[in-house]
DNA sequence: GGCGCCATGTAACCAGTTACATGATTGC
DNA sequence: GCAATCATGTAACTGGTTACATGGCGCC
């Protein structure tokens, strides 16, 4: 996750692992805010792994590593992003992530994924409805209500979900 | 977490580690579903410290392990049920699991539990209206959409969570 | 005799966090 | 001179998951 994170931040602009972790702590600090402890070592993989690709600079005596996305990072992070949302888990993060980066996409083929999403989480959301006959033969009101918050949940999801989506 | 899932379980009745599996499969499972790889080793630190006992049982020719709450388990579990949730990070399973669970706590310890958690997520909601209006000096609006997404979320947590006072 | 379920467990991995270590610059 | 901020990094830990290993029972 936090290396799409950095992909996406660098299609921007060139960034140091630095600059990443101030920038996220205003813009995506409230469902994703990383540490150093995972920033750098993520920077160093995806450079071994071509998608970034760093310059050394001194700048007021300090040493500067400023990183710049590759063809071949762009080229992921647009495979990343263009993938189905995971419905399946209790995943804001995941699906925010990507609302965030959304710019980067075709507005149809944005559309396309919003619409998948809504559609899976429904799906989900019907899952619900049928376990919670199950659930209702044995539970007592205080278990039964996390589940009548899931099924609200996901349909405050969908509906803001969809209200996006003709908006966009 | 799971610890205090286990806990919760044993505190209706004693059961084994493929038990609680089971039943974690048609009750939380949608907010929380652990996995044997998870339960198995917790179970060995619940007994460990004390806070389970087991008796080995042969039944049908299998071994099990029929785990039971002990009264400084039962304390541990009030303790923890107890504590404020934490409104902080996009933990849904956390407070979930504690309403899952809340038929354990008096009325007015519930009823107070509640109304911090929502007390603590209207406050961390105003912070993002602050953020936001820093936010909105550079973002773009798939930017700003994730933190209007945010305060749309807190919104409905807010409501859903008063409105399970007021019936309480 | 083979499948599905019951039942327990471990080892390797994963995606992070926390705490620590280092050192330079800026501003009071 | 010392605190805050800039800047990079590592080691140990955390709270799990996935995959694997083992074996017995009931049923067709």
């Amino acid at each position: 996750m936090i290396e799409y994170i950095i992909l996406g931040f660098l299609m921007r602009q060139a960034m140091t692992g630095y600059d990443i972790k101030q920038y996220m702590g205003y813009s995506t600090a409230y469902f994703m805010d990383a540490s150093f402890g995972s920033i750098y070592p993520a920077l160093k993989r995806l450079t071994e792994k071509g998608l970034i690709s760093l310059s050394e600079v001194v700048e007021g005596g300090k040493l500067k590593k400023v990183y710049s996305i590759t063809n071949a990072g762009r080229e992921s992070f647009s495979k990343w992003l263009g993938s189905p949302i995971e419905a399946s888990k209790n995943n804001i993060s995941g699906s925010l992530t990507k609302i965030f980066f959304l710019s980067y996409l075709p507005k149809e083929q944005a559309a396309a994924l919003l619409h998948g999403y809504i559609r899976d989480i429904d799906e989900y959301r019907q899952g619900l409805t049928k376990l919670r006959e199950l659930v209702i033969l044995h539970a007592n009101g205080f278990e039964l209500s996390t589940l009548d918050f899931g099924l609200d949940y996901y349909t405050f999801i969908i509906d803001w979900y969809s209200r996006y989506l003709q908006n966009l």
